[in-house]
DNA sequence: CGTATGACTAGCT
DNA sequence: CAGCTAGCCATAC
């Protein structure tokens, strides 16, 4: 039963993505019920209340750029954060070729 | 209940 | 290669 909204589903989602890997808000969506719902998948980041629940900074755009994150610097920090975990990045974006999240 | 917005994506110029 | 537009979805007000 969907007892749990899309974006319960999208908190479930993104919980499951190991350190080290990134997923994209395409890919959360899809496996969060509804492949087109990529959009959706920020608003609930966006109000996101479990933040320590959530790595939401795991969560990138589906070419690897860095995009949202409300939390201190904005993308400074997730980026931090993300090599702080093992994430590869190339430049300014993560390479997906190597950490992103292969369910 | 209806409108507006946003942490997207893909396509076109 | 970079920038802009249009399309889609769910949530917020």
């Amino acid at each position: 039963m969907k007892t749990k909204s899309f974006t319960e589903g999208v908190y479930d989602v993104v919980s499951n993505i190991p350190k080290g890997k990134v997923a994209t808000y395409g890919q959360v969506a899809r496996l969060a019920g509804n492949a087109r719902a990529s959009r959706a998948v920020g608003m609930a980041m966006r109000h996101n209340k479990d933040t320590g629940k959530v790595p939401c900074h795991r969560v990138v755009g589906s070419t690897g750029a860095l995009v949202g994150y409300a939390y201190g610097n904005g993308l400074r920090t997730k980026m931090e954060k993300l090599k702080k975990e093992g994430v590869e990045f190339r430049e300014q974006k993560v390479d997906l070729t190597k950490s992103l999240w292969k369910k």
